[in-house]
DNA sequence: AATTATTTTGAACGCTGTTCATAATTATGG
DNA sequence: CCATAATTATGAACAGCGTTCAAAATAATT
């Protein structure tokens, strides 16, 4: 599909129209569906019912459902990171120096943690999802959840200043693992779901301690 | 099947030798067929090609596939813990106090990142499972996992003496999860397979820091 | 209005896990 | 040791999945 069909011209043609709006209504509906039954409740067959056309009309649209469960992703990675900004910008007359860092990550770990417990079945969605072998994720798609560790690169300049860029991404991946570590296993119904009140101690603690200790480090 | 086939007495019957050869050899199958192709490459019909039986077969051995999942898991918990058994042993003539209690922790972190790192897929089946809705993991299986936080139990003691053993578990369970979440992230190849030296430092950096930060918050 | 291009359709395909009537095998009793 | 009963192995058949594609319906063009 290199070249559009000769009939499109600047304006939307009809059919167009109506496959824009079909695409719109099966990730909507694919969100939906995601939410409430998770990841394996999605079905083609189901969701052309529910949309209100063919099952072969899907196909039309969207090359996979394997498309759809990117863009429905690709919708929750932006909303998860609307919240990271708002919990960033919360602080502007905070204290400065090591409190005011620590106060940031601990915010920004903790708009994560209730992002992941509000939302859980499309936050889980993210991660659970793998292409089927042989084909790999959009190029996008890697760059948007690689993003996200830049949030708490920030802080931590004030944190730990003689950091070199390189190593302060590092030391910002492994925080960003970790609160996930600490949300993911929170989360699991599998092992033992724990009420959202602990889980937040959980990572305030954590992030709390780690950072604590990566100021000392830092320090001496 | 709550009583035992009439023909069953205290010694093996035939039959009943045969049925345990072929749900060892099953399990055997599924082991490395999920260490070679990863969860979704177990299939029923390949499964019973391997072994050299009918595909009815497995279900007399077997309720489900799942079935055979949460035993292959079984194993591969066993073998986790035995690594970290292992790991916690090796020190014995340490360093006292903080600083030998820190390097346990790093040393049990580093044998679980060794055993994912090495058995990447059967470890990644242990999370990745779930089952089919309605249905729930064993008994067992819950227990089997949560165990392995109380691995971790013991060094903390000696980092924060006072702490009561409830907060002592659930900063286990954080830091276990927390280094979980760092080889998680890290393993995934969808966001960006780091390799396993990196890694390593990750999770020294990550638990290092974070003993410290416990101690110190402790001490004051 | 007639012709051509496009899109929509749902039966059909190939692949799953699982079942079940039937065949083969094993255990039992005379 | 064979005849009968109980058990186990078999693989075709079933239900459900994602995906395709020839044919019908619709839209665009002449």
């Amino acid at each position: 599909m290199v070249s559009r069909p000769k009939t499109a011209g600047i304006s939307e043609t009809k059919a167009g129209s109506r496959r824009r709006k079909l695409r719109d209504a099966l990730v909507d509906a694919a969100e939906r569906t995601i939410e409430a039954e998770g990841l394996r409740g999605l079905k083609a067959r189901e969701l052309a019912y529910k949309v209100g056309c063919a099952v072969g009309a899907i196909y039309n649209v969207v090359t996979d459902l394997d498309d759809l469960i990117y863009t429905v992703n690709a919708r929750t990675l932006a909303q998860l990171e609307a919240q990271l900004t708002e919990a960033g910008a919360t602080v502007r007359l905070e204290t400065e120096g090591i409190d005011g860092a620590l106060d940031r990550l601990v915010r920004l770990a903790l708009a994560y943690t209730d992002f992941a417990a509000a939302r859980t079945q499309r936050w889980r969605a993210v991660f659970d999802h793998q292409p089927q072998p042989g084909r790999s994720s959009p190029e996008w798609y890697m760059a948007d959840q690689l993003r996200l560790f830049g949030y708490v690169e920030e802080p931590l300049k004030a944190l730990r200043p003689q950091d070199a860029p390189q190593r302060r991404a590092l030391i910002a991946r492994s925080l960003v693992s970790a609160v996930h570590g600490i949300v993911v296993l929170g989360l699991e119904e599998k092992l033992q779901l724990l009420p959202r009140p602990v889980l937040r101690e959980q990572v305030t603690l954590l992030v709390a301690a780690t950072g604590r200790g990566l100021a000392a480090q830092a320090a001496k």
